[in-house]
This record gives C-alpha cells, structure tokens and sequence, in this order.
DNA sequence: CGGGGCTTTGATGTTCATCAATGTCTGTGG
DNA sequence: CCACAGACATTGATGAACATCAAAGCCCCG
C-alpha cells in the first residue's frame, strides 16, 4: 500500500506561492509575508480520496488548501453521510479544530492536493503580532459562515432540480476563482452531490438526467461537464459574488 | 403603531453585565473589560415578532444578545424562508455583516429582545489592542460554523422525526445555557420549527403529534413543553456539548 | 362578536427513497 | 489476452415520506 499523506519541510517558500499571484485573493505586505513564512511549517501532499483530517481528532496542526481540492463531511452512527462543503485553494483547513480543541468534521482529498502546514499552538502569537491577519482570519471564518447559510437554505428549501443547479454552479463559480477548473468540468461522483444535497443517488442521477436533456450539462467518464451556466443559475436563483479580493494565510 | 427597537445610550454598563455571571461564560479581565465597556455604544431594545437586522442592509453596528433570543434566516425569491440558526444571550450578531459589509441574512425576535450595541469600525481597533478577544471573536465565529454544520447534518441526512426531535433539544439546551428556559418550555411556533427543519408545516404538526403521543412532549398555547429531554436526545442521536466555558463580548 | 394567528385533521397527489438489476469502464491478476 | 472484480452510472418498479389543498377548531384580542 502507497502512503496517502506525505509531509515534506517546507519545500514551497511563501514568497513563491502561486496563490499569491491570482487575482481573487488579496496580496500580503513584506513582514506579514515574513511571518506566514515563519508561520509556515512545511508541506503536506495528500492522495486522491485519502482522509485529510478525521472527526473527533485533536490534531496540532492547521492547514491552508495550495492546490487541489476535497470536501468536509460528517457522518450519522448509521454511515448516513453529509457533505457539508468543499475546500479549495486559499481555504483554511480545520481552523475549527484548532480554536474548539476537537474535529467535528472529516475532509477527504477530491483529488491530489497540496496544502501548507502551520501549527495551532502558534496561532494565538500570530493574532498579538499581526491583528491584520488575525482580522484576516476571522474574515475567512465568517465566509465559511455564509456559505453554510446559503447550503442550509439549498438543502432546507429548494427543490432537487434547484439544488443541483445550485450546487454545481456553486462549485463551478468557485473553483474557477481558485484556479481549479478552466474548462467547466468538475470531477466528482453523483454519491458527492447526492450527500451534498440530502437526496438519494438514484434520485440525483435521474435529477441529473433532466438537466443534461435540456443540455444544461454533460455528464462524463467520472464528472460534470457545465454547458450553460446562466440557465443553471437561473434556475437555481444564484447570483455571483462581490468579486471584492479576499483573503487567506 | 408602537416603535418596534429603541436604542438607548449605554442603560446598562458592562461591570453590570447579568452574563458575566453565568457559570457558560469565561468572565474578563480588569483591562478587557474596561476596553469593551468602552467599546459598547448603547443598548438596543427589540419587540417579539420585530426584525433586528436585514439581509442586503449595510449596518454600522455588531450586537451582543444580552436577553431575549430570536432567529437568523434567509428567503428565496418566491417567499420559501429557511431558519438557519437561532440567537440566545451571548451570542453574536451582525459579525458577517461587519466583515463582509453587506447582510446575507436577516433576523427576527422571537421574544423581547435587549442587545449591546458595538461600532464595527472600532471592531480593528479591537484585534490591535486586544488579541485576546480577537482570539474570541474568532472562536464565537467558529462555534457558529460548528452548529451550522450540525444543521446540515440534520436538514439533509436526518428523518423528520429525528429533525424535530433534534431541533428541540438542540435549541432547549442552548436556552438552559443561556438562561432562557428554566421549566423546559420553549415559545417558538411550529411554522418556525418547519422553516428550520426544511419540512411542510402540515408534515411537522403531524411528526410533533407521534412525539406527544409517545409523551416526549406537549405543545400548549403557542409553546413546545420538552417531556422526555433524553429520549428526544436518543432519537436524534444529539449528544451534550463539551461543558467548556466560553468567551462573549 | 368578529377576525387573525396558530394548530389540527383528512384527503389527495407528487416527490423522493428504496430495491434490484444491468451496463460500462478500469485496473488487476492469471 | 481474457476473466474478473470493483467503482460508478443508469434504469424500471414499488412504496413510503412528504407536500399540498382545504377546512375546521381554538384562543386571544380588539
């Protein structure tokens, strides 16, 4: 068996990181910079369907998404499973953790991915040194925040064909801004958006199905070809975010 | 028509706070103390059925509850409501909306409602000179996203029975912690109950009626009497948060 | 006494879950 | 190269869970 996790010490310093380049995230000044660079501990790189953090865990460490991407989920004694969201490239990984003490959630690897490794014990001086960054976080908790409302009021009150309009171009809006997808394809299984969205897999398939018949998308070898995302998004009553810059460690 | 808020300029000073006292809560610091007794502007008094804040709004100002409670919610074009998370003394309000500057939801007063009124722009002012109660800001946010994970959880994966049944013993814990509910009784309507569980009305009446007759409960003039507070924790499969104290403004 | 908010009830139909089977593709070992 | 298993997608049949519609009852308040 090949490991899933590898940790390396540091092998991306934070003054290459291509997250730094891309337009949606806001830049860092020099001694902030320097400090994320201290702050840094190393790099982890995570294989395609592994377990990146596992509920009930009190792990020591916090973690930022470099490249790839992977959902957090949470489970019911009886194996039902809920995808509460996914993380991608600038996220913050198991912050909850590191203030609360426990995991409440898992994060699985969507794919291969990378991610920075900081350590919690180390997070309180980052918020007497840089209260800016300390903002920043707090910033970053409270999207979080807003994105749980907005997949509360898909699960809770949109039908199964708003929600999977919702959630694909949801998914499609953000891994654009990330730099994820540049072709409009999603690599996920339908079980994803089933767990995702509180319905059933063959439901979802067959809610799929009517999509692709209005040739809305495409489904294929294994993910989610989006051909027109305004009517997704019509039908799911989305609308794009602010475009303002934001955040991330 | 009577004045639905009134604010009033600092009535109630912080070294009176009544939550200091609740044995849920880390008390402050001398320094902290006297940092957010500056920091608090006035009092905001808020009648049952009134709206605190609304979603789209750009408001100057963050709030603690200090008494009375209410609930967050969101609302699709055509008038579907989903109730995304209740708010109870000590609980922060308005955070996203300092952050991200517009409101993404709305809330409403279940009850009569006191609130603290605090300045956002002063809010960085408060990470400069005060990392620790950027540290709770921080973790007040994170507790939010805990609990709205756990409504996912519900929303999605659970059966109407478990819903109810988690619903209420969720929300009669936090008012016991609170201070709010001391004879387990809990005055909030069944349309609330619906909109929070993402289910019809006619179906939640009938799934509180299985309740009632396994005498886990009564429903009486407008209020919810928890019989069987363990057995409705069964059910759900809820078990008791940690027990840790935790910060407040 | 009438009206409005809330709860309750029964009837009816749709959405969705569940079950079961089949198809396709991929990787693996003989 | 073929046989095989495993992961994922697809389909049809059936029934349960839930929504919707409609009406009536209760209670408080003006």
């Amino acid at each position: 068996m090949t490991k899933e996790q590898e940790f390396t010490h540091k092998s991306l310093p934070c003054q290459q990181c291509p997250l730094r380049k891309r337009e949606v995230f806001r830049d860092f000044e020099g001694d902030e910079l320097e400090f994320v660079g201290r702050f840094k501990k190393g790099d982890l790189a995570v294989k395609k369907g592994a377990t990146v953090l596992v509920e009930g865990a009190h792990n020591p460490h916090l973690y930022t998404v470099l490249s790839g991407w992977g959902f957090r989920y949470k489970l019911l004694e009886d194996g039902r499973r809920q995808i509460v969201n996914y993380v991608m490239p600038g996220d913050l990984v198991g912050l909850q953790g590191s203030l609360m003490g426990e995991m409440k959630h898992s994060v699985e690897a969507l794919s291969q991915m990378s991610l920075c490794v900081f350590e919690k014990a180390e997070l309180f001086s980052l918020y007497k040194k840089f209260p800016e960054l300390a903002y920043d976080i707090t910033w970053i908790a409270s999207r979080e925040e807003c994105m749980l409302d907005d997949h509360l009021l898909t699960v809770g009150r949109r039908t199964a064909l708003e929600k999977v309009a919702y959630l694909l171009v949801f998914i499609l809006d953000r891994a654009r801004q990330s730099g994820l997808s540049r072709n409009g394809t999603l690599a996920l299984t339908q079980q994803h958006v089933a767990d995702t969205l509180g319905i059933s897999l063959v439901h979802t398939n067959k809610t799929i199905a009517r999509l692709a018949s209005r040739n809305h998308l495409k489904w294929e070898d294994g993910g989610c070809k989006i051909l027109n995302q305004e009517a997704l998004a019509e039908l799911a009553g989305w609308t794009p975010g602010s475009g303002v810059k934001r955040p991330f460690l």
